[in-house]
DNA sequence: GTCTATAGAACGATAGAC
DNA sequence: GTCTATCGTTCTATAGAC
């Protein structure tokens, strides 16, 4: 091959293969395959398996926490001293992702299911990502979420943020799924308009009467 | 080994090593290990790998889904000629998984875990337990849903519906995580309060107001 | 019904030529 | 920077003794 884009297109083989079958599920020889390259490359370029699907985390998931700040950022500016809309913090959590899936004009369902895996991943690979990648943004939004909802108790909060953020990851593994069956008439390319449905069922959700954590069934 | 065990066993021993690493990542050596046996009793009992982590999946799912059907029948006959509550179907639906999950007694987290496994195993294995176990439950509580919200187009009741279901499956696969870090006021053991509410989450968001499908951002 | 032993293939990683 | 060849390990599945 050609010298110079082996790494990308090990990238790009890893995001399908991560995707398709996780961390344990993924093969070097196959994905090496897929790249037109050899298993030699992954150690050459990365290091090792671990470190190769390491990379194309950060690589994802940066930009969009990075978005997300930002999109926060700019939802403080224009609020002044009133508190945030909730629409605005959600906004700002879930439509960075669509951005990123959207970024070489059409929409990159590979990549929404990638970030769907995150989930279910083993806890090593897991803490590893989220110890990296994470916490800074996590708090950010959850200090500005109990600002804005100053009637509901922080463990409250948490539990709803934590659902919230369970919605979007289970939405983002299970959009390639959606168009099968009965679902054909949803439109799955839709990337954008499936974010801001997840955004209003969330804040709906968010907004929910907080019964005192003692309600009967 | 004691004859006349070694089946029940190595099914515990498959919810312990599905519920950390998933199918690709579950190793018949280990597993068996684990179970004080050996890889050839995984043939004897199951027939190969995948048949014994379908039957341990058949095992919980049946269950929930009969109890989940049960429930729903006693929401209509409780509702008589009215519309159904809400909230009794999405108890209905999520309740059932934490009595599966008391079952014993105590709370068992590793089979909420296993439960949030489904959703993001690859394709073959997914599309084999779906269609084996959950088409007839997903239908009788979206025509249920449809029917308790007149004014929502049934594709929109299927996106909340399946926001509805990421936030459970999500949930379930989180679960075990929360108790790290910062949150780890929240009680982890308290399954029954946090379906209660993620139930209260949901049925929240299901009422959102429906802007028609082309509001703005 | 349970075991040991092993077949046969696939795995991640690496050495070394070019 | 890319390749071939191969090392040492681990994998699932199975044959056959008890």
């Amino acid at each position: 091959m050609e010298p110079g884009q082996t790494k990308e297109r090990l990238l790009q083989a890893a995001e399908q293969f991560y995707a398709e079958h996780g961390f344990e599920g993924t093969s070097m020889r196959e994905l090496t395959a897929a790249a037109g390259t050899n298993l030699a490359a992954v150690n050459y370029h990365f290091g090792s398996k671990k470190a190769l699907l390491m990379e194309l985390c950060r690589i994802r998931i940066e930009p969009i926490n990075q978005d997300r700040m930002e999109m926060l950022e700019a939802a403080r500016q224009k609020a002044g001293s009133a508190p945030i809309l909730l629409e605005d913090i959600f906004a700002a959590f879930f439509f960075p992702v669509g951005r990123q899936a959207l970024q070489d004009g059409k929409p990159n369902l590979t990549f929404l299911r990638m970030a769907g895996r995150l989930i279910s991943e083993n806890d090593e690979f897991y803490e590893e990502m989220v110890t990296a990648f994470f916490p800074v943004v996590v708090e950010a939004f959850l200090s500005e979420l109990e600002r804005t909802a100053p009637g509901l108790p922080p463990v409250e909060v948490r539990w709803r943020f934590h659902f919230a953020v369970s919605a979007l990851v289970g939405a983002l593994a299970q959009h390639h799924r959606m168009g099968s069956s009965k679902c054909s008439e949803l439109e799955l390319n839709d990337v954008e308009g499936m974010l801001r449905r997840l955004r209003d069922f969330v804040c709906a959700g968010f907004r929910a009467p907080y019964e005192g954590g003692e309600a009967g069934q």
